[in-house]
DNA sequence: TCAAAAGTGTTGGGAGTACACCCATGA
DNA sequence: TCATGGGTGTACTCCCAACACTTTTGA
């Protein structure tokens, strides 16, 4: 008894497909591709933070197919055959935002069987974290429409991406007490307000500031510069960065035929000194509503526990 | 430009294969599955750890057949068209160990587009935790020879189960500091000495044992219970069990169609208390060389910091 | 001069460490 | 009776939370 499976009406493997078919899969020749068992098709999502100085943002795109035509989706693509999951992440996110360089780790995985309704797709999700001079995102040769949004104010999503970013928050927390991940939030230059926002918003509390300033400070893991901030209408803050002994790979290493612009880019961001000169152009539409969710100060106590495993 | 790719010795669709191919896919028929695109087969491994009193212990499965005939193997097996990739772990949990309602946490996928030579097989590594009790370990149909292995001392490994292994023990760590998932590795009755020992073989270190106590204690994670322990040939420890508030979902839903056994084997577990009883049977071939790594006491400070957070 | 954020030190209390002796059991 | 692990309390230390005023800037 054999029978023949064949899916037909999947001109849209790419979740945001403007381009041609074949744009979309240079490194494969689209035909037919048999197996004696069935096979789901794998792509990675990435949930994309930022983080503007008050509130978490979360970078998103635009459906420009069926199915969910017009709804919001994570930014992915489907698995390419001679790449890894995580490069197939790193790949996508510079395909349709133009982001490089950025944070990016693998977190879940969801594989409910009818999640995409064209054929089964198996969703690799990843965390991807931005600073904030990269907020000026192009949208790559996929993207139809990107746009940051609030993430407690998201706007009807895809799939089932609405999940998948409740989960990836939750998870964001959890690695905050397991990794000094929190700088990728933040350009190379901060002040230590910027850090304890991060902090705050993150773990959705308030810290005292002069115990996380010496929390932080005692902890190690920023080292003072003598870079100056951008003028502010107040007092200009000192600025840090983070300290050498605690900075992390911070990208999935691909032979990138044109990484020349990821190094101008480099030099740029360290011009471009904190205090979020580049946010400026970032998308506040959101209403102003004072989310006074009321939350108490916490301790600082154990913030910085983590280190003593992370370091060995 | 159509190009035909077929892959035809793919008879070992189940790692460990000693019966007709057709057992393997109940749920699927055997045929010819067609895309446009090529997929990866899609795997669920298990990471299966198990604590015996003094050490961690991993539970493996000779392979029968190639590629790698004769090493040892994470138990695991391809995913159907009807099940995630959750389920898909604790089914092959079941069919290969009989085990059921074990902690079952994902962890990582690994894709390297080599790490199968037959044809690409994405793995999707998922942790589990075993009781004492549960060391009774049946093969089940797929498997060919089970064994537990000191984590410390494993055989040869077939594909890249040595590297999975190597990660999962550090994810193991991250874990512990998260979740009260300790308890999953020891029977629903146990004693304080138990609880630090896994503690302490986790996190690789000691802990004052009256410092321990009144953390875990003070931390509201256990009830004492009047449960008297086995016959020991010291003085009988109180009993305790994971206090009722930090009990976690140990197994993911699915609709087994003779799930009696499951819970035969609940109230099998109620009866044996502690001690590890049931550990006598398990394979202690290994040569009981003194591992002195020479761990220094740590502070238990910190140690259920997490609580706080986990408990909302 | 006002508003808004940055910078800075001390003290009291409580949590956490260090530490030692007795108990219960089986052999 | 001995060896082995279980059970228990306290004092002292140090870390952490709590707390307020001054400084710098732009408007």
């Amino acid at each position: 008894m054999r029978q023949n499976y064949v899916f037909g009406d999947m001109s849209d493997q790419q979740h945001n497909n403007r381009q041609p078919e074949i744009e979309k899969h240079r490194d494969s020749i689209p035909g037919s591709y048999t197996y004696p068992y069935p096979h789901p098709a794998v792509a990675a999502d990435c949930i994309i933070f930022g983080f503007d100085g008050n509130s978490l943002k979360l970078l998103l795109i635009e459906r420009g197919n069926e199915p969910f035509l017009g709804y919001w989706a994570l930014p992915g693509g489907f698995l390419h055959q001679d790449e890894t999951i995580d490069e197939c992440a790193a790949r996508e996110l510079r395909e349709e935002t133009n982001l490089r360089n950025v944070y990016l780790e693998q977190f879940k995985v969801f594989s409910n069987p009818k999640r995409d309704p064209r054929e089964r797709v198996m969703s690799v999700a990843f965390i991807a974290l931005v600073r904030p001079s990269d907020f000026n995102v192009i949208p790559g040769d996929d993207a139809a429409e990107v746009g940051w949004f609030d993430a407690d104010a998201l706007p009807a999503l895809a799939f089932d991406h609405k999940q998948i970013i409740v989960e990836a928050r939750e998870r964001l927390k959890e690695i905050l007490h397991l990794k000094p991940i929190a700088f990728n939030l933040l350009n190379r230059y901060f002040s230590l307000g910027e850090l304890q926002r991060v902090y705050e918003v993150i773990n959705n509390t308030t810290y005292d500031r002069r115990n996380f300033t010496r929390s932080v400070q005692e902890a190690g893991i920023v080292e003072a510069t003598d870079v100056k901030p951008r003028k502010a209408r107040n007092r200009p803050p000192r600025l840090y960065r983070a300290s050498q002994r605690i900075v992390m790979e911070e990208e999935v290493e691909i032979n990138y035929s044109n990484s020349s612009s990821s190094l101008i880019k480099d030099r740029l961001e360290d011009m471009i000194v904190s205090l979020f000169d580049s946010t400026d152009d970032l998308d506040s539409s959101m209403p102003e509503e004072e989310k006074k969710t009321t939350r108490k100060e916490s301790p600082t106590k154990g913030l910085f526990d983590f280190l003593n495993r992370f370091l060995k």
